[in-house]
DNA sequence: CATGGTGGTTACCTCTTGGTGACTACGTTC
DNA sequence: GAACGTAGTCACCAAGAGGTAACCACCATG
């Protein structure tokens, strides 16, 4: 694209700037992959704890609520005791899941570009 | 992808999720969509702070210095009064261009589905 | 002489992210 | 009775991203 084609729809709000809203949280991208690697599109809190090495308890329920605002996932609680939480995708977060796995399949496929960034642990956000 | 087959390698330093690395900083992927518009996949300092709306100067800069020290960016000093300083794209730089322009057509032919995210204004990093 | 464009640096400040750890409450199992 | 698994909530805290504003030096223009 050039650049005299691209100024003039380059806004703030623009889709493109946009898109990043989904990799703004760190959680979201993963629990997107991996709810969509359940064979059925769904799966239960402690499910998807022990599947994201690294999640804290907090962070999961955080992003999940976030995500269910959003309209990614839905939540269901079946009345049995103790009360099972399943979490879904909605039809809204399966069209995102397929841009995660276009970027994690990017990763997969550009490992080695990925090996050569220097990247300073110092001011960068934790990934 | 069944769950199966993905829980082995879904480690914490595994190449999907390093892939992040590039969008941690907010302004990465824009200034390496900005290079890449330009013809030659060059650009003075000046041309990049005026391409990117909302940008500081603070962090045209700092992001161009963490970008140089990543590998991703060049930068080049002409010796001239005043020094015109030129940023281009390195090898690897041009490689995640295409992780980004991946990303951005994806948001472009997604725009509906955007709009139809419910975003909370708090609680999320800007975008 | 003042302004503006070149390309920065620095100090200061705020907001958010995301972490830990303690606590709840219920039921089953050891 | 104690421990564990279900699914959380809450208070507290540290680190870092990213913003504003002032300042630097140089030169050309009005």
């Amino acid at each position: 694209m050039q650049a005299g084609s691209d100024e003039g729809n380059w806004r703030e709000d623009c889709a493109p700037r946009r898109v990043m809203e989904i990799f703004a949280t760190k959680w979201t991208s993963m629990i997107l992959h991996t709810l969509h690697a359940q064979h059925d599109g769904a799966a239960r809190n402690g499910v998807l704890h022990r599947s994201l090495p690294g999640i804290s308890k907090k962070m999961l329920v955080q992003t999940l609520r976030e995500m269910e605002e959003s309209g990614l996932i839905h939540r269901h609680v079946e009345n049995t005791v103790p009360p099972a939480v399943e979490y879904s995708l909605t039809p809204l977060g399966i069209r995102f899941v397929g841009l995660v796995e276009l970027v994690y399949g990017w990763g997969r496929e550009n490992a080695d570009a990925l090996d050569q960034l220097q990247v300073r642990q110092t001011s960068r956000r934790k990934v």
